[in-house]
DNA sequence: CACGTCAAAGGGACGG
DNA sequence: CCGTCCCTTTGACGTG
């Protein structure tokens, strides 16, 4: 089996475009040509592009077909995402529908029904604007599609939701094919969400239903997000764990102090109400005459309140005859 | 067969 | 009121 794709008349880039290589690692049958970039629009989301797409390059093609190419024996039917434009652009599907129109969940000759809602858009051929990709898969690649993708001929027979709501009955599992994805993917990169006019219009191109488009952008933002929360989880994850370390090292840290502050009971001679600290000198005095023990001072504020015992450790130590530069001692707040 | 993925449905919330 | 979004659930399908 062989499908066709070719997206836009006047060449122009597309983000799709320079993802295709990594999608042909997948896609072994996958062949796109690509001309005049917009690089200006996009380079925010894909900057290497900018470099294989100057606007004056001719129309790159992109062989990506791993065997040997096969022979185009339609005409390319043209595609393009509107808003990427300044017009609503052409979009001519094979106009013979021998090579098989991009879509999939519609037989091609259905492809040129109007939307659900009774309103397609009217779309002009002529836009200087569009993109142009050839989408070929051959049949080595339809040995790649689920079966169910495939009818007797090897065509792929996804209907559309539409035939199971006119049957009301059971709604049929359809998977969009990998060029729809693809293409959605590229739209979704430009505007995780859309407006009326560019569900229309994108589902016009990829000949599905504006309610399957707006589906798709609501499970694409659902993803989205599930998988920045999974982000967020694991970072929450590793600051619970650096805090737990913290926090294992900092009783550890308490019990040793303690473990020392009972060997040395010499330090419970002073009682707390009698040290106080010099906040501008960081000395220490006690308002003990009769006491000339030695303590201790944090020389970082944050290691005392992290560990109040710490200054009993701390190396820097004087004694109550440095503090003697005729400053008052302040009162502790329990004095 | 269990499980994961994904399109689709249904319902509530919200803004114009 | 309508359209859209988000959230949850359902069901079909693929995979190990």
């Amino acid at each position: 089996m062989e499908l066709a794709l070719s997206l836009g008349d006047a060449p122009k880039g597309f983000p799709i475009l320079d993802k295709a290589p990594r999608m042909a690692n997948k896609e072994p049958g996958f062949c796109i040509s690509l001309g005049q970039s917009l690089a200006e629009k996009v380079s925010e989301h894909d900057s290497v592009q900018d470099e294989t797409r100057a606007s004056s390059d001719p129309p790159l093609q992109l062989d990506l077909l791993p065997f040997t190419p096969i022979p185009r024996p339609h005409p390319p039917s043209y595609l393009r995402i509107p808003w990427l434009s300044d017009s609503l652009g052409s979009q001519r599907f094979s106009p013979d529908g021998g090579a098989k129109a991009f879509d999939v969940n519609r037989v091609p000759a259905a492809g040129a029904e109007e939307a659900d809602d009774g309103t397609p858009p009217s779309l002009s051929p002529n836009s200087v604007s569009s993109f142009h990709v050839d989408f070929y898969m051959r049949s080595g690649n339809a040995g790649s599609k689920s079966k169910r993708e495939l009818d007797d001929d090897g065509e792929r027979t996804n209907s559309r939701a539409s035939d199971d709501d006119e049957n009301g009955s059971t709604r049929k599992k359809l998977r969009l094919s990998k060029e729809q994805s693809a293409f959605l993917e590229e739209s979704f990169k430009e505007h995780s969400t859309l407006n009326p006019k560019q569900k229309l219009v994108l589902a016009k191109q990829l000949n599905l239903r504006p309610r399957q488009v707006e589906v798709w952008f609501q499970n694409r933002r659902a993803r989205t997000k599930l998988k920045q929360t999974e982000v967020d989880c694991e970072h929450l994850k590793r600051c619970c764990e650096t805090l737990t370390d913290e926090n294992k090292r900092l009783q550890k840290e308490l019990q040793e102090l303690r473990a020392l502050k009972t060997s040395q009971p010499f330090y419970m001679q002073l009682p707390a109400t009698t040290l106080t600290m010099c906040p501008s000198c960081e000395r220490v005095a006690t308002n003990s005459s009769s006491s000339t023990s030695a303590v201790t001072i944090p020389n970082n504020a944050s290691q005392a309140a992290a560990s109040p015992l710490m200054s009993l450790t701390n190396p820097r130590t004087v004694t109550p005859f440095d503090y003697d530069h005729n400053v008052q001692p302040h009162r502790t707040p329990s004095s």
